[in-house]
DNA sequence: TGTGATCAAATGTACGTACATTACGAACAA
DNA sequence: TTGTTCGTAATGTACGTACATTTGATCACA
């Protein structure tokens, strides 16, 4: 265990900067819950590293700067939280928030088929006759109508989920069955509109009652991969955000 | 001019830390536009303030993480913006946009009173029965009604207001030039709402038309200071977010 | 038992050095 | 005119040192 501590695997020859190193080190080593029982301070790092205090304190300048640890003059580092939540957009901060509150989450698949649909073709930068996965569901909380859900995905992206059983599975996990990447960022267009008498039924409220529509394109590494239509019933939830110096967040939905 | 240059306005008597006051020092001087020429280098700033590279870093790294500077191995740095837009929430960032295309903005002053609101009240911290300075507008972009717009002020803050023309001012120069402080922090709750014969009638729309609904309490120092309902017309306006990595931002509202 | 002084530990600040890597322009050759 | 080479300048990486400041724990003393 000594050889271990004294020093971990950094490559010296490495293309990737010593502190990128330790960076991803730590970061694993927060992930594993190893630093449970305290954070190890800069002197004790770069005895275990090898490396000088500036490069440690370059790594740990991006662990502390996205909130993982909280250090300070005078007192040892405090472990505020030992993984990155990374921002997915304000619909599945709303599919999470459901599953932080315990509900079940299932839905009702509509279609699930491989289409051509011009207007989603065009955001997801094809041609308007490209062949498109679309993904059309009601998405239900805890078996009361949540909203109504629309996604397409490039036809060579979505073809291997065609056979999928959307009623219980998430989109996103099946992608990542298939090593299909999520989305690292993306737009959302937030907007109302009045129910027509379809999607009405579907959610099961009058007509014409009014409803958030979130429009939204995903993309990885700024191409986009996904597009997505949201109709969701105002009267049950709502989008929560929250700003300051540092930006914006997405707090919760509640209803 | 070369005493000047060979020394700025550092105190190193001062408990402010040297690379804080290069960093505020910095930041006016992007604000007054004295780089537009260019921006200069680790090595030109180290010499003008006297500092080691190393303090000089510490400031910078600020400065390029606000993305007012960009910078890189090889090429000389680059301004990008020369003041910090701090976020104000969805309903700035919308008159923002609006007077950003060059559209007259006015208002129609509905009631511009002191009252009670139990409501606001609770969400302001107050007691129910606690004044309030309540101001109820139209709001009308090229003349064309945009929003309903409610705001609820501590009386003792909105006092001094009552008899202002908020036909063509807005709220926050009105604060300014009273000295008192604006928002720097808050939430907001989006939603979607249908719209009730009175307001339709003020927004010229159809009653029952969808609109969005944004609660919104503004804070300064964790104090709630400002509480606010605005309902905007969801045919002309909507809300587009992107995030990414680093966060969420507001990007612009379009019709 | 409580309280104040003291000490050790941790991070913050600030200086120094050296070399690596990259971008851009200038000079030059084709 | 075009393409290549090369040098310069800028930032990035990485090492070293020293001292300041703050916090929390320990310990002696009242």
């Amino acid at each position: 265990m000594s050889t271990l501590t004294e020093m971990r695997a950094i490559d010296r020859a490495s293309r990737e900067p010593l502190w990128s190193q330790v960076h991803a080190d730590l970061l694993r080593r927060l992930a594993t819950g190893e630093f449970r029982e305290g954070f190890p301070g800069e002197t004790r790092l770069r005895e275990e590293y090898g490396v000088s205090r500036h490069t440690v304190r370059e790594a740990l300048r991006r662990i502390r700067a996205a909130g993982l640890v909280s250090s300070g003059r005078g007192r040892s580092s405090e472990v505020l939280a030992t993984t990155i939540e990374q921002p997915l957009g304000s619909i599945y901060s709303l599919f999470r928030e459901i599953e932080a509150k315990g509900m079940t989450q299932e839905s009702t698949v509509l279609a699930c088929t491989l289409a051509t649909e011009p207007r989603a073709a065009e955001r997801l930068g094809l041609g308007p006759d490209t062949e498109l996965f679309a993904l059309e569901r009601i998405r239900l909380a805890d078996g009361e109508p949540l909203a109504h859900d629309c996604v397409w995905l490039p036809g060579e992206i979505g073809a291997p989920l065609l056979d999928t059983d959307f009623g219980r599975t998430s989109l996103y996990d099946e992608l990542e069955r298939h090593h299909i990447p999520r989305p690292d960022g993306g737009r959302e267009r937030i907007t109302a509109t009045n129910l027509g008498q379809a999607k009405a039924e579907q959610l099961r409220v009058p007509t014409g009652t009014a409803a958030l529509v979130i429009e939204r394109t995903g993309l990885w590494r700024d191409k986009p991969i996904e597009c997505r239509r949201t109709t969701i019933r105002a009267d049950r939830y709502s989008l929560l955000m929250s700003w300051n110096d540092a930006g914006y967040n997405i707090e919760s939905h509640t209803g």
